[in-house]
DNA sequence: AGGAAAAATGTAATGGATTACATCACGGGT
DNA sequence: ACCCGTGATGTAATCCATTACATTTTTCCT
């Protein structure tokens, strides 16, 4: 058993012996690898079934060393078990493929100091380029990418005046507008249910938009009308229950995301409030499941894939020197379902 | 605007700069690097401060080239939109951190073809080992694993007779003890709603167990009764519509996956079909939701995370030389909820 | 104190592909 | 028939860290 198991040391194929093979200078060998129409048919012919019948695969470090091209890029993610980031990664890889390049993937799980750390260590690894989630990291992480001189673009954020390339949208913005939305519905009482908002820069900015929205139109959202716990289903019932629990619930409920909209909405069922009677509910990313909620959920879809196609472009465009535009904004767009509705005991605004 | 968005052309700062200044050789820098403890105290501060001093990064490709050692592992996988791949790889890269490895991602999107070109483009970019789903691919690609001495191992997937390093379950048995399950509980008619089966050899699998085991008791799956469609929760309603509009539907219905249940149960309400009183659905996955559908969904809980760490240490393990056992299982476990119950009309079994 | 062993450090070869530059072949213009 | 330019190919330096081996320093035992 296991015969096929064993490594063998292999002796590596090198340029030179495919050169030696095809009767033909190394030059010639790298030429066919790298700009084939610069070498005749013939020879290059010759030269492409040497290679075969030697199994050639070219060195990578060796390449890499002597071009200064490593062809791989990296991304900083806090977790792939948030699908958004998982489609980030997605749509990044997808389009470095088409450029030529491999993408190395590294989280954080939330926590700036690992971030970092796998910063450094992606920079160590070679990275021409480096995709981060959110522009708020550790100073030396900057530092780093300067004194590097990597490329690197922040994404699921966009802020002209941050000093930063960044391809995403404002989610201060977004949950401002979805805010504007609910108070056109008469909604006067807001609550908040959010993933953990500290390293989490994302999350702070959608709770900072309810708030200031509120108080611009002289409302106010109390520390206590937000509930903020970790990403998942179950967070989603507790903060419900527990904004229910409020001395003066809350008719409208601004989510972080999705997950946490589908948790309130489970809760609401089971503790048979009506959606969107007597509370109106609003999630963040259009996850696939929205759609299929009961009643269907009203949220925010966010173009998670094209971002990371973006951010690839953008690096791709920066390492070959092409003149590449630092900002990169993407609309999201409010997805009306049936989680929304007038205020209890409101006139119907129109 | 954009005054730190320049690209200057860096001077790459070389380990000879940081001897030069510490005053040493570069041997002693490089120990220092790789072997700390094996210079004495007051060099390795020269050196150190040397290195900062100067903001050193070590040049990955001259240290891979030299040392013959990348640190990258790669991985294959079809997509990063299925939660329990992003979970792989988040549990992979996770483990191999701790290695002290990085982790190059490549999405096939179930083609095999594209499997292929993704594995070889990893092993150009100098990957130590790799990761893939499944057993079933290009023999090309064992080809290429095997004459660059390329360790890998294949997940999701438990076949000792297989000739290929794995770590994962047989998919396979589990969908048997479902069916077993299932039989226990009365019901005689069962109908499937599965993944693409085609360029997945797990999806396959899952509805071969259905099959054999109903043929192995005397009944049959017919393939009218197999709804095969996309991974989507749309897929999962029309599925149950289908099945519901057979002549004889089904009283049992085992899924594929937990998306696909979800969407099962979601078209049952909306038709007003009673789970499980009229039918029994099990889906696969246990992912977070599951607890939370109504009725709460039987499924099988998956260690999809444990599976990307094991792939990580028997990699790691290969590459340093260890010995490794290169079948590794993990036992799935059926987790049965409310989705499920006695065949209707059928004397409850106990 | 003497000397061998161990520890620390230095010297220089090495890994494999790319590329600047040199050379060669060949075709076209006059 | 001669020269030049263009395109194809070859020669050899180069990228930068690691490491085998050589040399020096330190340790420690007698």
């Amino acid at each position: 058993m296991g015969k096929r198991l064993q490594k063998q040391s292999q002796i590596q194929v090198t340029l030179l012996d495919v050169a030696a093979r095809a009767g033909c200078s190394t030059a010639s060998v790298s030429r066919v690898l790298n700009q084939p129409d610069q070498v005749k048919d013939e020879l290059r012919a010759r030269v492409v079934s040497a290679m075969r019948q030697l199994g050639y695969t070219p060195n990578s470090a060796a390449r890499a060393l002597r071009s200064r091209r490593s062809h791989i890029m990296g991304i900083v993610i806090p977790t792939l078990n948030y699908a958004m980031y998982a489609r980030l990664v997605e749509g990044l890889q997808q389009r470095l493929a088409e450029h030529g390049s491999s993408l190395l993937v590294a989280a954080s799980e939330y926590d700036l100091r690992r971030e970092r750390d796998q910063a450094r260590v992606l920079i160590e690894r070679g990275v021409e380029g480096l995709v981060f989630v959110g522009d708020v990291h550790r100073p030396v992480v900057y530092r780093l990418l300067e004194s590097t001189g990597t490329p690197y673009v922040n994404t699921y954020v966009y802020r002209v005046d941050g000093d930063h390339p960044c391809v995403g949208f404002d989610n201060r913005v977004v949950t401002s507008e979805i805010t504007e939305f609910l108070l056109g519905l008469g909604h006067r009482s807001f609550g908040v249910i959010s993933a953990v908002t500290v390293g989490n820069d994302r999350a702070a900015e959608r709770v900072a938009g309810v708030r200031t929205t509120l108080e611009r139109h002289g409302l106010d959202l109390k520390p206590e009308s937000v509930y903020e716990h970790p990403y998942a289903i179950a967070s989603g019932r507790e903060g419900l229950r527990y904004l229910r629990s409020l001395e003066q619930p809350p008719t409208a409920i601004v989510c972080g995301n999705d997950v946490l909209a589908m948790g309130a909405l489970i809760e609401c069922r089971a503790l048979g409030v009506a959606v969107p009677a007597q509370v109106s509910i609003v999630g963040f990313d259009n996850l696939e499941f929205a759609a299929h909620l009961d009643p269907p959920l009203t949220t925010v879809d966010v173009p998670a894939t094209e971002m990371g196609a973006r951010a690839a472009d953008f690096l791709v465009g920066r390492v070959t020197g092409q003149s590449v535009l630092p900002y990169i904004h993407l609309e999201p767009q409010l997805i009306v379902r049936r989680t929304t509705g007038p205020a209890p005991g409101s006139a119907p605004s129109k």
